[in-house]
DNA sequence: TGTGAAAAAGTCGCGAG
DNA sequence: CTCGCGACTTTTTCACA
């Protein structure tokens, strides 16, 4: 575990809100040399504190209007049953997310689709049919907030 | 909705893999000179396709070794009781995600927390004293793996 | 769209605190 | 060990064909 000081985690958290924003920028409102934002930022990302930056899509603008998180129960859990689930479930591309969790589901899982209909076909032809599940519940989402989380 | 042609998508999923890269590189890779590959992320940004460049952070490193997902039923579900419980939850820095569902839960929330000790505390001085709160289910993270999507 | 150029940002080395 | 300064490189950004 590593230990950013204060100027590390306003650095995170100013690059937490916008990954687009420029050292130089960043730095004279920290009352940082560019130099040196620069080198703190490469210095966290070497140290794997930051580990890459990713896009933010409108999924909704792209024609992929439907998201469902589904919780899965396997039926089966040895070892051979998680990596054969994992592989497939894997191989969906509609499947944005896969979570290994420990409670009431075993997996958890982020699906996006078109529509309700192609999340049907999605569901009845590659979901249902994945190794080992036992039960699946669904959740439909109707709107998200991400939030800066505990260091912002 | 937007309708981007292939290389507008391919770019999107190059970005989607990694949001540092330069138009330059990209667009050598697609072809494409360098100011028409600029020209192309920009207009995708302004049409509202892209919407943020944001970090990818290893929160274990950072000290949040710990991270829960709650599936949370409203006891009582007017339209006050969604206000009030969003304003409420979004007021806990520990949230990282507040998604509205439809289904066995009306929210689901991810929560981060240096450990189990610290989780423990949130939960019962925040999360079980938010307003509205019927049934409250958790699942513990155990590992996750993010996927390009269905335009990757 | 491509080419070429200006402006801005990123990158590295050096000396100072 | 980190900062700031200056030079150098790369990228972004714009004007024009």
């Amino acid at each position: 575990m590593i230990e950013p000081d204060d100027t590390d985690r306003a650095i995170l958290r100013a690059l937490a809100r916008d990954a687009g924003q420029s050292a130089g920028a960043l730095g004279r409102r920290l009352g940082l040399s560019q130099p040196a934002t620069w080198r703190r930022i490469r210095r966290l990302q070497e140290a794997g504190v930051i580990t890459g930056r990713v896009l933010d899509l409108d999924k909704e603008k792209l024609g992929f209007g439907v998201t469902v998180f589904l919780g899965v129960k396997l039926a089966t859990k040895g070892r051979i049953s998680l990596e054969d689930f994992e592989r497939a479930v894997t191989a969906i591309p509609e499947v944005q997310t896969v979570e290994h969790v420990l409670g009431m589901y075993d997996y958890r899982l982020r699906v996006t689709a078109r529509d309700l209909a192609d999340f049907e076909r999605v569901l009845r032809r590659r979901l249902m049919t994945l190794p080992g599940v036992g039960n699946v519940e669904a959740n439909v989402l109707l709107s998200e907030e991400r939030r800066p989380g505990p260091l912002g």
